[in-house]
DNA sequence: ATTGTTCGCGCC
DNA sequence: AAAGGGCGCGAACAAT
């Protein structure tokens, strides 16, 4: 394949550019934090801009970033992931939002997620013009000192010349649509994501509860260490002195295979995993089993949640995510360096994540989204019904499904609710027995043999099956159109697309599942955008007195002086439903949450 | 030694 | 044959 070319490079800078004008644009940088690329580090290399996708424009100090920023003002900005970009030209110069500003990446993921699964730079350029990337000198940036060398500065001149070729070919091929939703909401939640604030975290609380399940999981592993591990030889010594030697190898808990071993030879439990949903109905009866879930749990919270987490924390005593935007194929966001989009939900650790001083934190979560939507994209009548007239949705189905009264947090509702909001994701009658046999088995005859019972289970789930699709038949049919043919393409309610192979043998289950969780997607983001847009965060924010800390898909959790909390809970909770009821009309939106000091705390 | 894959598990 | 979806992270294991 070709490699791509740069015909000049100019160092210095660009001319005066016209509105007409667009410019592929790219930064390097030296001594970023290892996984920490979108933090305030690390030193200026370069900034290098084409416009024609011949020449580039590169300078390398600091203090030039105003003057060249000022010269391309009329341009359209093309970027390829923009936010880190954007994120460190801002330490250098005031750069506001923009409307003319594009992102490859993400207009990429926007034409074609679940298509492709490479959406690098050199991925583009590839697919686009036909050409070869070369990435090698990359590495050297990282922690290089001095002066570019002329390869590295070939590089980053190649790097803005792949940006705007590649931005060129991606223009003639998006749809109207897909440009709305980049203009009208992936262009300004990039925007509202840079202004992220940090999450204040309670560094004593956290190491005290390192330190407890450190001492819980040295027990567990000090017991089975001894108690399952085994004799082993080894070749020890050189030449004639070379011999065997016994020593004896601890069982290692964490290790599945070694976990697998133990079951099936000492217990005589052949499992295919050992995983919870496999070991957990023997835990009350298996010392082994309880042991091993026990320290699995704990291991999590030294491992994941322990004390290596803390160096995600800066010297504000805060903790910054990276929001990974439209990611997911289905366009959610995610969070990384660190996650916390999945801190578990014990009160001692979310207590950990705290309000800053004199300031409140604001959450509030979006109740039952995924109804609302399913309501909304099936047309059912009867589920709107329940959720305009705020009947109790899991409640109201077991009425119209199975004529049957049911209690909040019975066997029979976990079993309801287990299934309606499977259905929504193209659960199998199959799965839903696999997943729910033991609550399922109180619902059949006693006493079946175990062939019997599984048969007896599995007629069970068809049943409810059957009753719910013949008491929902817009629902159902629902259910039908999106299962029947594969149109290759599905779609969130804004219109943004997902593709779904046709070989793919999960695509019935992502037709149904993407539109409730893109649409999800959608409401996030313009829920963030739309609480940026009001003038009470565009007044406080740049005074530091409000900002967006995280959302965690159909929750966004805010942070703001004390004395501002009560208007600007007002204010979040009236933006969120409105984006809910704008986003799925005829659909009364309804959020909980409130004002609160951590995050143990719902409201 | 370094890199990639799998498993298991935290969240919505 | 498999049998709701989407993520990120850490440990172990396998391969280079």
């Amino acid at each position: 394949m070709k490699q791509l070319e740069c015909k000049e490079i100019i160092r210095g800078l660009p001319p005066i550019l016209k509105e007409t004008d667009t410019i592929g644009l790219d930064l390097e940088l030296s001594g970023l934090r290892d996984g920490q690329l979108h933090r305030p580090a690390g030193r200026l290399l370069s900034l290098a801009g084409s416009f024609d996708g011949e020449t580039a424009y590169i300078v390398f100090e600091q203090d030039e970033v105003p003057e060249f920023l000022s010269r391309i003002e009329k341009a359209t900005h093309i970027y390829h992931n923009s936010t880190f970009d954007i994120g460190h030209i801002r330490r250098w110069a005031s750069y506001l939002e923009r409307k003319n500003m594009r992102d490859t990446l993400l207009i990429e993921r926007l034409l074609w997620s679940n298509y492709y699964d490479d959406f690098d730079l050199k991925s583009l350029v590839r697919r686009y013009i036909g050409c070869y990337m070369p990435k090698d000198v990359r590495k050297e940036f990282k922690t290089w000192e001095g002066a570019m060398t002329d390869e590295q500065v070939q590089y980053a001149a190649l790097d803005v010349i792949g940006t705007w070729l590649v931005d060129k070919e991606q223009q003639k091929i998006i749809s109207h649509t897909d440009q709305v939703i980049w203009d009208k909401l992936y262009n300004p939640h990039v925007w509202t994501t840079l202004e992220l604030g940090g999450f204040k975290l309670d560094v004593d609380a956290w190491r005290d509860l390192a330190d407890h399940n450190q001492k819980i999981v040295d027990e567990i592993s000090e017991k089975l260490g001894t108690q399952y591990g085994s004799t082993k030889k080894k070749l020890v010594g050189r030449g004639k002195n070379r011999h065997e030697e016994e020593y004896f190898e601890p069982f290692n808990p964490n290790s599945h295979p070694q976990v697998k071993s133990i079951l099936l030879t000492q217990y005589h439990l052949d499992l295919e995993s050992t995983d919870d949903d496999h070991i957990r109905p023997y835990y009350d009866t298996n010392e082994f089993v309880k042991d091993i879930l026990d320290y699995r749990k704990s291991e999590k919270q030294v491992s994941t949640y322990g004390l290596s987490f803390l160096k995600n924390v800066e010297e504000d005593e805060r903790i910054y995510t990276s929001l990974n935007i439209g990611l997911a194929i289905t366009g959610r966001d995610s969070s990384s360096s660190p996650n916390l989009q999945n801190q578990p939900h014990d009160p001692e650790r979310r207590k950990c994540f705290v309000a800053g001083k004199g300031k409140k934190l604001v959450l509030y979560d979006y109740s039952g989204q995924e109804a609302g939507i399913w309501a909304f994209v099936t047309g059912d009548e009867q589920f709107k019904d329940i959720i305009n007239n705020g009947k109790k949705l899991y409640i109201e189905v077991a009425r119209i499904a199975f004529n049957e009264e049911i209690k909040k947090d019975t066997d029979r509702y976990k079993i309801i609710k287990a299934l309606v909001l499977g259905l929504m994701y193209g659960l199998t009658p199959y799965g839903f027995a696999r997943d729910n046999r033991e609550k399922l088995e109180k619902f059949i005859p006693q006493g079946l043999s175990s062939k019997a019972k599984d048969e007896a289970i599995l007629a069970l789930a068809d049943e409810m099956f059957e009753s719910f699709m013949q008491a929902f038949p817009q629902s159902a049919s629902y259910i039908q159109k999106l299962t029947s043919v594969n149109q290759g393409l599905s779609y969130s309610i804004l219109g943004r697309k997902c593709h779904l192979h046709p070989y793919d043998r999960q695509w019935k289950t992502n037709s149904l599942n993407n539109p409730m969780q893109a649409t999800g997607a959608d409401m996030i983001k313009l829920a963030m955008r739309n609480l940026r847009k009001t003038d009470f965060y565009k007044k406080y924010y740049p005074e530091g007195r409000v900002a967006i800390i995280l959302q965690v898909h159909d929750e966004i959790l805010t942070e703001v002086d004390e004395n501002l909390a009560e208007e600007w809970s007002a204010i979040q909770k009236k933006v969120m439903i409105d984006v809910a009821e704008s986003l799925t009309p005829g659909i009364v939106g309804g959020v909980s949450g409130g004002i609160i000091d951590d995050w143990s705390q719902k409201d």
